[in-house]
DNA sequence: TGTACATCAGTGAACGCGCGTTCACTGATGTAC
DNA sequence: TGTACATCAGTGAACGCGCGTTCACTGATGTAC
């Protein structure tokens, strides 16, 4: 084992109880016990809460927005349909985390929680950071629906990016309650699936008239 | 004004610093100082803030449930289509809040606060409350979408509630950018149609073969 | 009508607690001469 | 090769602070006799 360990013991540690609890609610107590180091350790290795909040989402973003980013520019212009996109993304988050699913509804969870509980800084710091990959990913979009006009589009991408950060931050207990209530036990790909298929019938729906 | 005016000026601070801030980053002292209370008024009239988080979230969704209730209930079976039963959650809210837009989006961010930072107690005191109105709500979505499968509408029912709590608890800033990006200052309204037209073409989406 | 008591909204000050952060320190490893 | 110093990961204890809650108290109003 490296010597650095403590960081990413840190990191792993952080990074479940934050999904879990939300950031308030997790202290530096929590998280350093847990992982079984001083509790000084995140201000010396991290120098702050917030920065290690931010370590943590860079950490899950890296990985995640350069492979999108790269499958984003190797597309050809043809290839470009509204689910091969909304694919892209469903496959690129189970690859960088490794196909483990567990990581993968902490990410979406995390990426929940920086939305809507971020503080300011975290939603500076995510802008400025991933804000391109974001905007080649929507223009990418408008390629595929070329009849949405732009402001329909950049509603319509918010309401999906709505339903799939909110049900995927909670898939583990709306799959429960599924096998409970039908007694279909979903895998999460499953889910993909059905949220995908939703996505697209929303974004392709017609603009009715007013 | 009447003595109990303690009570709703406590109610009405921290309705909005909770919309604001969420529930953890809102303290008692900020609550009770904005509202020119006595910081020991809290527990007097409530007990706890955790009671108080509690009567926020009735008073809020009180009325919106029985209104929406009282609707269901009346409405005859060939009435059910399923954008007017997107539209009634809609102009329901709207009504509930007498119209007032920010309280309309101080009621759907707290929904959603509800939804993700709910510590437990808070879910099953929603869950207890008003669980029947919502059966009863999906009962007519069934009825409206017959071809769609049980199994099939609980997850879109799930990704649907995830795009309107997300999506309107976000509201004002969304329409800022939509004003600063395309030049079109949007109302409420505007928004609501947009959303209940992509609602429903997901709820309709065709489900596609595996 | 007057007096004693009960009720209740509201108050001011303090309580103990857990929080993020700081700081002087240790001990191991690397580097310069 | 030996010694002195620098660097750096990690530590233990304490710091001040803001938190939710508690408690003895006030003052106004209502009620019983």
């Amino acid at each position: 084992m490296p010597p650095s360990s403590t960081v990413d013991r840190i990191l792993d540690t952080a990074e479940a109880l934050f999904a879990e609890k939300g950031f308030a609610e997790t202290s530096l107590r929590a998280i350093t016990s847990k992982a079984g180091v001083n509790l000084a350790a995140v201000n010396y290795h991290f120098g702050s809460k917030e920065a290690l909040i931010q370590a943590v989402f860079q950490r899950f973003l890296e990985a995640f927005c350069v492979r999108l980013d790269e499958k984003l520019r190797d597309m050809a212009d043809d290839e470009v349909s509204l689910e091969a996109l909304l694919s892209l993304v469903s496959h690129t988050s189970v690859a960088a985390q490794q196909g483990d699913a567990r990581r993968v509804a902490i990410f979406f969870r995390l990426s929940g929680l920086g939305y809507t509980q971020g503080q300011g800084h975290l939603r500076k710091f995510l802008r400025e950071r991933y804000g391109d990959v974001f905007t080649r990913f929507l223009m990418r979009l408008q390629q595929a629906v070329p009849d949405v006009s732009p402001m329909e589009l950049f509603w319509r991408v918010h309401f999906a990016l709505g339903s799939t950060i909110f049900t995927l931050s909670g898939m583990d207990s709306l799959r429960a309650i599924c096998k409970a209530d039908f007694g279909d036990d979903l895998g999460p790909g499953d889910v993909d699936k059905r949220l995908i298929a939703f996505l697209a019938g929303g974004i392709r729906a017609s603009v009715q008239a007013s």
